[in-house]
DNA sequence: TATGAATGAGGTTTCATTCAT
DNA sequence: CATGAATGAAACCTCATTCAT
């Protein structure tokens, strides 16, 4: 069959997973809930997909990239930011995209960099898609730097790797300290960063 | 017998699980795994913990107690600090720890945090003890603002959340990426930050 | 379509099947290594045979009847043999198969023998042409007890089956024990019956 | 537990998978089928053998070793036998096992043969077990050369394998004929021997 | 109190076969 | 006539947990 029909059935499938997975991680999700979820068989699943790691790698995959590409995208159309506001938009869009759709997809994320603590092929994404947005950071705060908002001797990878954190650890505390407000933690980054 | 072998018995079968769980993860380590490494049989083992759930609750409990209680020892010796002095300790805090003793123990961690999206009881140890650290934070922070060295609308809570973000992403990326740096880490952060 | 079409199909499948079911037997022979090996679809396959059996039955036929015909063959071209001389003529036929050819058929009858064991149609098959074989041997056995060289109270299709023992039995030591050399065998099999 | 206990468990096993698999042999009997026979549960049975080749390849050694020491034990007990009684001796005794229990063993040789052809654990085992015998025949055969019923030429290896031939020969055309009357089968052999 | 053999439901994956296109 | 995607029962095996000793 075509390749269009092979790319549906396989978006079937990683929808329905991400859903299965984002509820319950993904070690404790079998795949009879993921095969259940899908509306295929086990065997469709399996033509698919080889086995549940290499789905489990897809779906992380996708979702990171997912996000990586959103990112790229909205602030492609914002020129000129901040490292506040760089944060600022990173938080506002982890936010929306965890508000939207039935399931949070942000809850992938975190049970992603778990498995990647015992998957190197996980791992991998995460380093390749998270280094991304790195550096796009990196690129934000070497123009603080050189507009003498920051000294002339800072490290910006390690800058980057920190602003990351900022999104990172708001996405993690939204989730599993409930008690994060987006607005409020994007006032206090601006302030904290001057 | 005695609560002090009671107590003796759960810190061997603690000790065994923290590092099989640190390794593989909480739900693709097997309790068989846990068992063998404790020393005990499996009857034993259920007889100080009636599941597994509950292992990995005291386990989770114990680990991040134990890094919340350091933290409070180390910065109880050093007053008056500073916010990027007071992130800065803890980032070493973490990396001591992590490079400590057999096992990286903040691979825990992120493992906890992936089991609290699906088990409250989890999430609410993670609340409990992030919270204690948040508000530390939020002392810090207070002092700041007082010191003028943060507007008076600050939102001191929402502030306290961001450096917690900066410390669990310090540990993360630690693990995940392999790249970050515990000194650079620190500067960049102590820059952002003025 | 016509018929001459369809015993080109059958044959091509039956060619395939032969390959695959030499190597691993059977049962363990997946129904899509067969497909594969065909170059036609699983579709057209069951087209030709009804189910994994009748394709089994088939193949048994095919191979244990080419072999009969085959013996048939070089015997009557070779009148008034003696019966080493028959069973030396079967032992070379049974080493010239398995050399020919890429795969060797007479791991084939192997297999059908444990299969016949659970499939009456495949144990119908080797009655029939084991039969045809052993009705030879006896033959030759009958000239053998005329000419006086075996009593004549001697049990022709007793001693028939004995023959066809000590060409089967080669067959699979030759395959299992792999320490079998058809001239020796047969000069030692010509020295035992004298 | 003691290692008694261990014994009585993998005897229990084996008996069951031994009549399970004489049945429809190894591929195509689960291991469903040989635990419920077991009378255990499928964790106890994998407790006790590792994977079904595991038991396979236990079931092949104990019924061919079982019947490789019950010839040894008979022959030990009866010095100086001829060739045709040696073979008339392994003949009745194929016999005897075949009739007795509740099912027939012999048929487990056959299925062995064939999974040896795969299986190349399986094939060691009958190529020890199988050896062992041939070189009996062959000091049997010795004996008769030595005594001048066979040319000082004769190949005593090749011999006792036709000697194997015609045991194994029996044993697969009773099964799989039907027809082979144990004493007709002998009193040929003998008249064939001379 | 401690053991570890036993349980059996549930895990992932494969398989012969079908049928809409 | 031919395709190959889809089926879903069944395959092998593991696992958290229990309980007789």
């Amino acid at each position: 069959m075509t390749d269009d029909h092979r790319q549906a059935r396989r978006t079937q499938i990683l929808d329905a997973a991400q859903a299965a997975f984002a509820a319950e991680g993904f070690q404790a999700t079998g795949m009879a809930e993921v095969i259940a979820a899908s509306g295929l068989s086990a065997g469709a699943v399996y033509r698919y997909f080889a086995s549940k790691d290499e789905l489990i790698e897809a779906i992380v995959d996708r979702v990171l990239e997912q996000r990586a590409v959103h990112l790229d995208e909205v602030l492609a159309s914002r020129r000129e930011l901040s490292a506040a506001e760089a944060v600022g938009v990173a938080v506002e869009l982890v936010t929306e995209v965890a508000e939207s759709g039935p399931v949070d997809i942000t809850r992938l994320a975190v049970q992603a960099w778990g498995e990647g603590l015992r998957n190197p092929a996980v791992a991998a994404v995460a380093q390749r898609v998270y280094g991304r947005v790195r550096t796009y950071f990196a690129a934000v705060l070497r123009r603080e730097v050189e507009a003498g908002h920051l000294p002339s001797s800072f490290d910006v990878a390690a800058g980057a790797a920190a602003l990351l954190s900022v999104v990172l650890g708001y996405a993690l505390q939204r989730l599993l300290m409930g008690d994060v407000d987006a607005a409020s933690y994007r006032a206090a980054v601006a302030d904290l960063l001057r």
